[in-house]
DNA sequence: GATGAATGAGACTTCATTCAT
DNA sequence: AATGAATGAAGTCTCATTCAT
């Protein structure tokens, strides 16, 4: 064949993970300005300083290095995550992963319209890293919420997938407009309004069991009679 | 493609009006069947019986005639609909609302699909009239359960427009993996779902027996009595 | 899309069939020096006057084109035979149409081996109109033998579809050297050795009937037993 | 592809007799599956368990490996023959040489494709070893013919090369759609077809009965013997 | 000697949009 | 008003070959 490549030589040779997360975080800053469709391999290949067929060598397509792009920012958002575990009452853990979720929004808009429009679209979407992280994500509400209910703290009639999808479905609702680049959101009043709703009203009343405010009142009852006593006697 | 259509120039002139909904009819049954993605100019012009330039005619760019395909099929979904105003009863509208919203995306889910991912996501959604026909559809819902909380009917610590994006939220969240074609769902079962528990549980007002909290204050207020009728004793 | 054209003014509109032939005289013009491989749809575009995205309007590939344009050259070398029908006798008739294929080798070596090397390879060219007219082409051949055959002008125990292998298996090893470009061939020369052998040999004896020698020696004999008979009355 | 390889630097360094075959045994076996056009460079190193680069060290370029693995096929083709010589009489030996033929293409497609397609058409096929090779197999036909025309065996009106284009370019012509991948074919049926017309009817000599033209020429001897003697008599 | 990351030229293709007719 | 041929920019991807290490 007539290919006579004549080199340049200002080759850089990295390890390969260098190149790669090179490449990778060059993809992510373009895809947070421009978005999938209007992100161009060529583009990426320039900002990570490297030709394009080298892009080739790490990732077999562009779709899979967006994916894979997606993945790590995904893995990253769950990783960085050290608070969970020590927060205590399921009411408290429960706005902390609706915040969390707000928080990674708030933080990558970029990303987050991504994976919303473009990763979680995907024909094989059921087969990605992402999809897998994201079913980690929604475990850990539909694990607190269980055990809410096993625990009687939560009404036993309301199915877990439905929670969830309340709670995620408002939170992408939420945070459309932002996302749209229109106005901002307030992190801990939107945590806190979505919490409060799910905790209070969806799942805080059980009516086997006796509420938190059931007893406080029993409580109150209690030191009326007494009081009442005390006046009959004294009176 | 190669299909060299050897059309004579038997040119029919069509008033403007009927050329524009010819024009709209062929583009929404393409995008009905290959989506928006895979939605073409040139099969749009020739399902309508037109060459891709009469289409700039009508219409200044792909963008503006998908966008009104759009908000026509919006148009119809909320006009077509004359049961809501017979429909009694706070549950029983939620509930159907709900029902509604489903429905359309179970009968067109290649339109729904295109609305929640293009056309909301389009820079000016804002000015769109689908946006303008979704904020109605959204009031509907607002309304009803304004009017809830005023009759007493639903709680008072509820946001409106948290409970409409749960419900909204929700709604979609359900329906993802059925507009990604991954299987289908039952439109009465998920309305039931989300509609109790919207009903039940977010609005947590028991009309046969008094709710708890109901019953929480008025035994509260039978304590306060007392104590006022013990300083009133005192007194 | 962010496709905003600004076209140049320097557009000529020609009907349909001018420009498709336009390209496929580009096409083969390119074929014919570089070959299949080496053939760059950009250099077509170029040499036709257009820009590379209007080939795709006329032809759906690059394979799409240039089979079209071997399909074409083959219907032209076929159709331009007007002298069969008036060529007399086997032999001749042979002859000739050894001496057409070799010509039309001699005269557009370059189409020539990119119907064998490159048409023929093609895993559907039974599919393609050259197959077919390679097919008539052959049947004319077979038809020619056959008919020998059944005349009893050519020998029985002879398979037709080996005779034909035989003669444009023939030919093409003939040509290769000249295909490859080195040196020449002398059409008459080679058309006569290759109808010579197949008549004379191949074909020329039948043991079942009589061969027209034989007739031939049978008339000689008799005359040869008249004038024994002559010379021995006379004697 | 993204196969990320992290090879330990273990690099073995074999005799280079050594490397040079493995790397031949492995571009053999990829040709073999894939056909000269998909064969990739990368494949053939990976499969002799080097690195690309390596490669070059023992061959300038892709053409010149594929030529020498076509050379070494070749080679091996006619050197494993030793059936050759214990072979007795023209008719069996022809038939040996077709059937050879024909059975080296069976056993390997693919390096015959590339053989007929690629290596024969390389510009310099002449200073090929290959073209060596061939022509020394083409001159076993040729020498065989050739002592069967001086032996009065065959006749003499025929040209060896042509005899020798004929046989060969039927072989081709009789395994074409086999090498595209259509179908199968008979291996003794066509060796035995091939040999049979060239025998009988080419090289038109029986040697079993008189042949049909010596027979007639014997009758004309006759015929003339007795014009002779007639004349002889009259003298 | 061996590695293998990097090159880079260019291949084919797509399609919304324009504008001479 | 309608046509539809033509545009052209950009898009993704391939692979033989090179050369710093």
């Amino acid at each position: 064949m007539a290919t006579v490549t004549t080199r340049k030589k200002g080759t850089v040779r990295l390890p390969q993970e260098q190149r790669v997360s090179d490449i990778m975080a060059a993809a992510r800053q373009v895809i947070s300005e421009k978005g999938y469709e209007n992100t161009l391999m060529s583009e990426i290949a320039e900002r990570a300083g490297v030709v394009e067929g080298t892009l080739y060598r790490y990732f077999d397509s562009k779709r899979d290095l967006m994916t894979k792009v997606a993945d790590a920012w995904f893995e990253e958002v769950l990783e960085s995550d050290t608070e969970l575990p020590r927060i205590q009452g399921t009411r408290e853990r429960l706005r902390y992963l609706i915040w969390r979720a707000l928080m990674s929004i708030r933080r990558q808009p970029a990303m987050s319209r991504f994976m919303l429009l473009e990763v979680r679209q995907n024909p094989d979407y059921r087969h990605t890293r992402s999809f897998e992280l994201n079913k980690r994500m929604t475990a850990e509400i539909s694990l607190l919420c269980g055990q809410a209910i096993e625990r009687g703290e939560f009404r036993r009639d309301v199915s877990v997938p439905i929670l969830r999808d309340l709670i995620f479905g408002c939170i992408e609702h939420r945070t459309w407009s932002f996302l749209r680049g229109e106005g901002d959101f307030d992190i801990d009043e939107v945590a806190d309004g979505i919490a409060n709703v799910i905790y209070r009203g969806m799942a805080a009343v059980d009516r086997a069991s006796k509420s938190e405010i059931e007893n406080v009142v029993e409580r109150l009852e209690k030191v009326a009679e007494k009081l009442e006593e005390r006046a009959g006697g004294k009176r």
